[in-house]
DNA sequence: TTGGAAAACTAACAAGTGTTAGTTAGTTTT
DNA sequence: AAAACTAACTAACACTTGTTAGTTTTCCAA
C-alpha cells in the first residue's frame, strides 16, 4: 500500500467519524503520524480526497446500471441486479460511501454541479427499470416515482448499518 | 413571531443548505440583518439551535409511537399509523428534519449519547411493532430487524424530497 | 418625560483553518 | 561523483471561527 493510498483510507475514517468539515489536515496527519503540510507531497489538496470519493463512487455506480441494461430485458431482472450492483458498491468500503452519501454537498460549487446531474441520471435509469416493470404489468399498485425514491433511499441507508462481519451478507 | 423564532427558522433554513458547521454564526446573523455578537441576546450559543432542533423532533417521535402503542392493537393498524405519525412529523418542517437526521453528530459528546439512546429506544418501539406483525402472521417472509431497517431509512429519506407544493400528500 | 430593560452595536479574544515557502536528509537515477 | 527526486520537517501566512465585554441605541410602561 503507497502511503498516499493509507493516507486516503485514514481520511476517510476520520471523515465517516467526524464528518468531512471537522476533519482537519491536522487531523489527518496526526493519524498516519506525519505533519500536515507533509500531506501535500501525496495529495493535492483537501478537496480532492472528497472529489476522489464521490467520482468514483459515481463511476462505480453507473457501470453497474449499464450492465443490467445492457445484459437484462425482463424488468423484475434488470431491478434484482442493479439492486445487487448497486449493494455489492455501496458496501464495498463503507467510509468512502458514506462521504457519497452524505457529504457530497462540500464539493466545490463547480464539482458539485457535476456530481448532481451524473446523481440525477443514475436515478433516472433506476427509475426507469421500474416505470418498464409498471408497463409490462409486473410490479403493481404503486407511483413508480415514489417506489423509485423508496429503494433508493433503503438502499442507500444500507451504508449506516451493514457490518461486514455481521450476519447478513449483500446478496441478501 | 419572536426574534427568537425568527433567528431559529433562518438558522434551520441555512443550515440545511449548507450544514451546521458550514454555516457560521456570522452567517445567520447576515441572513436576519444583525451582527453576529447580537444573536447572543436570543440565543444561549450555536449548538443550543442544534439541541433544540434534535431533541424537539425526538420528542414528537416518541410522543407519536406511544400514541399508537396506546390505541392500537393489531400489528397492521398499528404500522400503519406509525408510519402516518412519523411522516407527519419529518414533513412538518423540513429543515429541522434535515438537521434532525442528518447533523446530530455534532452535538457534544454528552448530548449525543443521549440523543443515540432515545434514538435507538424509539426504533426499538417500531421494530418490536413489526415483531408483532411477524408472530401474528400478518407480515411474511421478512426478517424484522431488516425491514425495520428499511422502513425507517425510507421514511427518514422523505425529508429530502418531499415538497409540500408537490403533487404528494403526507398521507399517501 | 423619564427610567430601565431589551436589543442592537463595536472591538477584540484565543483557537483553529487550509495552505505555501523554504529547507533538509536520504535515496535513486544519470 | 553529480544531479534529481521523494518525503519529511519547521515556520509562517491570511483568514475564519464562536464567543465575551463593554457601550450605545431603541422602545415601552409609569
Amino acid at each position: 500500500m503507497t502511503r498516499r493510498q493509507e493516507i486516503m483510507g485514514t481520511a476517510l475514517g476520520l471523515m465517516r467519524n467526524k464528518g468531512y468539515l471537522n476533519t482537519s489536515m491536522r487531523d489527518i496527519a496526526g493519524a498516519v503520524s506525519m505533519e500536515a503540510a507533509s500531506l501535500y507531497n501525496h495529495i493535492k489538496n483537501k478537496e480532492e480526497i472528497l472529489t476522489n470519493t464521490c467520482f468514483g463512487l459515481a463511476e462505480a455506480l453507473e457501470l453497474g446500471i449499464k450492465e443490467v441494461n445492457d445484459i437484462y430485458f425482463n424488468a423484475a431482472e434488470k431491478l434484482k441486479m442493479a439492486i445487487h450492483n448497486h449493494i455489492t458498491v455501496i458496501t464495498q468500503d463503507l467510509n468512502a460511501s458514506h462521504l457519497f452519501i452524505h457529504e457530497w454537498r462540500h464539493l466545490s460549487e463547480a464539482m458539485r454541479n457535476q456530481f448532481i446531474s451524473r446523481r440525477d441520471s443514475y436515478e433516472k435509469e433506476f427509475r426507469d427499470i421500474v416505470i418498464l416493470g409498471f408497463e409490462e404489468g409486473e410490479f403493481k399498485d404503486v407511483d413508480p416515482k415514489f417506489a423509485t425514491l423508496t429503494i433508493l433511499a433503503s438502499l442507500n441507508w444500507v451504508s449506516e448499518w451493514y457490518r461486514p462481519q455481521g450476519e447478513m451478507q449483500p446478496k441478501e
